[in-house]
RNA sequence: CGGGAUGUAGCGCAGCCUGGUAGCGCACCUGACUGGGGGUCAGGGGGUCGCAGGUUCGAAUCCUGUCAUCCCGACCA
């Protein structure tokens, strides 16, 4: 492909409006261009990218006996009707009326038509199990579209389905794509990880998300170095630690009462302490206390939360240890009232509250907790016997990189940033019930089935890509989805010898099945066609100029690591395929 | 939905406060020079200043409304 016919446009700056890397670079290197607030043109060098992905994902899903299929992005109201989500939904479904004012949406997921295809056509366990799946551009009116193609409105995605007999046959499924998953993202070319997005749950309904690892994910992951746990570090299991001062003797609360006058910082508070063995305490030596308050339906409760004082409180687990729908702190005003005193000097003790205290408090004692005094502070709290409405240790705090795995007990995480990519997930039986998506059993007895659901955001992957591999350069593409493998730069290209040898090097390669992005513009400097082969980034440049021809030599240059590689023209095929070789992800290994 | 900001050529910006011929850089076109990291010179084309209304002899500039975009938050998962 000569780059003097290719549809693009690079720009030195990205537009204002342009706030995260992947879209700075797609702007700039001319990839995409935005038509509306989350809504953009795939300008061919995307499309390269995206086809590619589309491809990877095609093919292993293939491999696994999956079928592919096609279903309309606008969908009439009476599908949404029966599952009830034309009801719940909510603004992010755009609805729109035809010219005989029937309600339609634009999908923003297909499980109604799958499901209604599937009951039109499968009757019995026979026909069971299937797995359909289909790439096309999904649409959903995001309250604020942002990140450019990572949360567009506007987005093309691989969402699969499948359909089961059972719970365990749609179980084993789940791992099959799964494991899918895994071959995807390793041929990718990128680092990324599974991650456990509901750890606690057993047997039901449980789901994975696939996140590319990178700086700017807005995910925090945590992942043992040691096991295969890895998971959402708002859901990370936190292990119980031991108490580090065992020590001591067991003191009585009320024995040292300490003065803590106009002291709010919890470092302050805990070093404020002081007595004969002590002066000043750590962190680890003192608890905090988080009053809150639960709901679920028309219920309203407070339920307290003791910390240890350097752990941060995980409002996600005390929610689902009690059951509610949300909770909340309770405002402060509200609490300093509760507990008499103001705020900073607010404990656990003798507040008529159920208390849930996390595990990493099992076994402590003399710790130290808000007297519900002004400007005093207990020495000597000890949970399990000082708290009246004592409801047990359990894990309650965010666990945090360096942590034991709660899993395994031998490593430790790692913490990791992520964009989400991907999801598998057991739906059950939700919409099969909702719609009679049903078949016959072996008895002839009539059963709904059982779903599972499996995406892939296409564009968004190639937009996570951009995030984890570029530099202040631009873009750096992994091989499998570069939209060109070579980017030949051909200067002088107005002189015969030299185009004589570019052009015999494109054909050349391109015969030996590489894609090559030929850069003949004519009269422009080398260093202007340079900066546009670096943003673009293709794996290797090659470069044809007078300076090289003379000694009989071309470049091949490595856009990661600019390394260099002095050749003969008529080595370049052997060349290439040798980096191919070496660097190239693609393989399930 | 709440708070904040911005709309001037394809992109990045100045001009607005203090009303009077619409500017700069990049990109584009012509020519010459140059030729290994966004090169130089000369010439050129392109803008109803987001839109509507108002004030004024005169509005990019002041006023009102409106639309769009972006940021923070809330919401959603």
């Amino acid at each position: 492909m000569k780059q003097s016919k290719l549809l693009i446009q690079t720009y030195r700056e990205a537009p204002r409006d342009a706030d995260v890397i992947s879209q700075q670079l797609m702007m700039r290197a001319g990839m995409i261009q935005k038509l509306a607030a989350g809504i953009y043109d795939y300008l061919p060098l995307a499309l390269r990218s995206i086809r590619k992905f589309e491809e990877i994902v095609r093919e292993e899903l293939v491999r696994d006996g999956c079928q592919e299929l096609l279903m309309p992005v606008v969908q009439p109201r009476e599908l949404w009707d029966e599952s009830a989500r034309w009801q719940f939904y909510g603004r992010e479904l755009l609805r729109l009326k035809d010219r005989k004012d029937a309600d339609f949406c634009l999908g923003p997921t297909h499980e109604e038509v799958v499901t209604d295809i599937v009951r039109k056509i499968i009757k019995s366990y026979k026909q069971l199990p299937i797995n359909l799946f289909q790439i096309q551009t999904k649409f959903r009116d995001e309250i604020r579209p942002r990140f450019g193609l990572m949360r567009g409105r506007e987005f093309i995605m691989k969402d699969g389905y499948s359909f089961h007999v059972d719970d365990a046959d749609a179980d084993r499924e789940y791992w099959r794509m799964f494991e899918a998953y895994k071959r995807i993202f390793a041929r990718l070319g990128v680092k990324f990880r599974p991650v456990e997005a509901d750890s606690g749950a057993i047997g039901g309904s449980f789901t994975h998300e696939f996140h590319v690892l990178a700086g700017s994910g807005e995910d925090a992951i945590l992942s043992c170095n040691a096991c295969e746990y890895t998971s959402n570090a708002e859901k990370t299991e936190a292990p119980g630690l031991p108490f580090g001062y065992a020590s001591e003797p067991v003191l009585d609360l009320k024995r040292a009462h300490f003065h803590t006058p106009g002291i709010i910082a919890m470092e302050e508070q805990a070093k404020a302490f002081r007595d004969a063995e002590h002066n000043g305490l750590p962190l680890d030596h003192a608890s905090k206390f988080y009053l809150y308050r639960a709901t679920r339906g028309d219920a309203t409760w407070d339920a307290g939360l003791v910390l240890r004082s350097d752990h941060d409180p995980n409002t996600v687990k005390l929610k689902n240890l009690i059951g509610a729908d949300s909770i909340d702190l309770v405002p402060l005003e509200e609490a300093e009232k509760r507990a008499g005193t103001k705020s900073g000097f607010i404990g656990p003790v003798d507040m008529d509250v159920s208390m849930y205290v996390d595990r990493s408090l099992e076994g402590a004692y003399n710790l130290t907790c808000g007297a519900n005094q002004e400007g005093y502070h207990h020495f000597g709290f000890k949970p399990d016997r000082d708290l009246k409405q004592m409801k047990g240790f359990h894990d309650l705090r965010m666990a945090r990189e360096g942590d034991v795995c709660a899993r395994c007990g031998k490593g430790t995480y790692e913490a990791f940033r992520g964009i989400e990519v991907g999801q598998v997930f057991k739906l059950g039986t939700k919409y099969s019930q909702a719609m009679s998506c049903v078949f016959s059993d072996e008895a002839g007895h009539e059963r709904p089935m059982v779903m599972g659901c499996y995406g892939i955001g296409i564009t968004r992957t190639i937009a996570a890509v951009i995030e984890q591999n570029y530099d202040a350069d631009g873009i750096i593409w992994p091989w499998p989805v570069a939209p060109f493998h070579v980017h030949l730069v051909s200067l002088d290209s107005n002189k015969p010898e030299i185009a004589s040898v570019a052009n015999r090097a494109e054909s050349d390669l391109e015969a030996a099945g590489f894609q090559v992005l030929h850069d003949d513009r004519d009269g422009l400097s080398p260093g202007v066609k340079f900066k546009d082969a670096d943003l673009l980034g293709m794996p290797l440049r090659l470069t044809v100029g007078a300076k090289g021809l003379k000694d009989g030599i071309v470049e091949l240059r490595d856009r990661r690591t600019k390394e260099v590689t002095k050749i003969k023209p008529e080595d370049v095929v052997a060349a290439v395929k040798a980096h191919r070789e070496r660097t190239n992800h693609e393989g399930t290994k």
